[in-house]
DNA sequence: AGTTTGCCATGCGTACTTCGCATTGGACAA
DNA sequence: TTGTCCAATGCGAAGTACGCATGGCAAACT
């Protein structure tokens, strides 16, 4: 059933006159005529006794009429919920970001940013570094925010996707010192004293540039994986108690290296570059979240594995 | 909007899936897919994450989802309930008459039909002889009692209106007899000594069957009209009381003439043979109705005046 | 890695539906 | 009777929705 027809049925109640409710609903008569005939041989009962001026429901026409009203105006009521709904999800800025990303980067940088321009309504999912990409790959997610690195293998067609890089950063081994102020660890460790490793998960970037570099080092580097953990916090936790040497961002250990609570297990031939990036499709996003994307100042660059 | 549109939507929530749905909406997957398209676009808001396995709902579907629910309930209960209303509507046998054939006739007519087949359910419009004409041309009822006369212009082609005679009567003239027991008035009555006549409204049938005999006996007839009514039951009361003389059906004074408190005003030569006629359009009635009409035994009639 | 499978969207030609115009038929009033 | 108003119907044209075939894409399988 057509809804414009209870229209016509109301229109005709309310005039009670066939042309006239044809011209109120910008119709010829004869097509207005024939929608009704249609309405009443789809509820299956006469709604109107012609001939009688102006013309008059029939008991089942009576029991029509209250149902028309309300049926329209619960159609009419829950589109406009509907539009509504779908218009504050479009306002809601959706990232996706890694676990140390979460918790070390995005709120300052978030709020960074909205000193500059004002507050957005924003949901951040914690996931781990594929499923971020996943969700964006399914549109579930309007910006990724992940550790990028030029050899590390993305799947993301630069000509479907784009990025800018937030902050640069790098990956510093630390780890505790023994009494005497040295390193508990120290790099490249040594045949029978290798540097106890606390490594990330091979899924994720920083596990895939640690791997990557430990692999150039080659046989110069001894390393023992005592622990593996896909959390930045957890390892700095485990570096803390002294249980080894891990790769961090310089940026989250800043801190403790200038209190002396960790120290660097090598030197800059250890460190690895790496970068904190903002990716996003390339098709259309809601405007909120376009806006949102102007606002991140610095170029664009889709240069990834 | 068509509420087909709000079953596949239905239907795809239930299935998760477009072909599924398609298939149990007896439609092909292209097609389904443009009507929840084309659904999407009226409510102005996307409905569904498509690339999910299974399909789900945005917030502006989830939004939607009862509003379809309710809605289809809603206008099938709404025909169901008119399409009753109008069977019920059909179900009742429609009847107009004048208002003597209402008290006199009718009531005990209808129980001995009743009691050779069953009860119908019956709406009796009591009103003046020519709404009983209009109501039978409109269609607002389907049979009409009345009394006829061949003389009597119906304006009823009997092309598309036939009938039964169902009482044959004669009005009769009484009028109540003195302490010496003649009549007060006797037919024609003299120059010095009118009867008293107590007449129909003109409009009537019996009116015009009385006015008509009158005139026919010409000069030969003594009338003074003291009283004007167009009801039997009124016209027999003032009878009673000595007013006069009235033209009444022989049927309804029979007891009272038995009993001697009504008596003739004349003989036979001023009877007026009358009919009660049931009429009925030519087209088709209502099933209920159509039984009703063969339900009474007498040869078709339509020869009227 | 290549193939298959499942899924939704789109292009295209056809069949059907709906419309507007013109006209008919019927009721009512001047 | 004629004129007017009103609703229904015939008919040709414009518009719409369908089915078929196909395309593109991602996930599962070999």
């Amino acid at each position: 059933m057509e809804t414009s027809w209870l229209e016509d049925f109301l229109s005709l109640v309310d005039t009670g006159n066939f042309s006239r409710a044809a011209e109120a609903r910008h119709s010829t008569q004869p097509a207005f005529s024939r929608r009704i005939r249609i309405l009443e041989e789809y509820v299956g009962a006469q709604l109107f006794i012609r001939g009688s001026h102006p013309i008059t429901l029939t008991p089942a026409g009576t029991r029509v009429l209250p149902v028309a009203e309300e049926v329209l105006i619960r159609i009419e009521d829950g589109r406009k919920n509907a539009r509504r709904d779908a218009e504050d999800y479009e306002n809601i800025v959706r990232f996706a970001a890694t676990h140390s990303v979460s918790l070390n980067f995005f709120p300052e940088w978030l709020r960074s940013i909205e000193l500059r321009s004002h507050i957005f309504n924003t949901r951040l999912d914690t996931v781990t570094f594929l499923q971020c990409i996943q969700l964006l790959l399914r549109g579930e997610c309007h910006f990724a925010l992940n550790y990028t690195h030029p050899a590390i293998e993305m799947n993301l067609s630069p000509e479907k996707f784009t990025g800018k890089i937030v902050q640069r950063d790098r990956l510093v081994p630390v780890t505790l010192s023994d009494a005497a102020g040295n390193p508990i660890d120290r790099l490249p460790g040594t045949e029978d004293d290798p540097v106890h490793l606390l490594g990330y998960s091979k899924s994720s970037v920083t596990g895939q540039v640690v791997e990557r570099m430990i692999a150039e080092k080659g046989s110069s580097v001894h390393l023992s994986k005592v622990f593996v953990s896909p959390m930045t916090a957890v390892l700095k936790e485990m570096s803390s108690l002294g249980r080894g040497t891990a790769w961090l961002p310089e940026s989250i250990v800043q801190e403790d290296l200038e209190k002396g609570e960790l120290v660097y297990a090598g030197t800059e031939e250890w460190f690895i570059p790496i970068d904190i990036r903002i990716i996003r499709s390339r098709m259309p996003l809601p405007p909120t979240s376009e806006e949102f994307w102007s606002l991140i100042d610095t170029e664009e660059d889709a240069n990834w594995g």
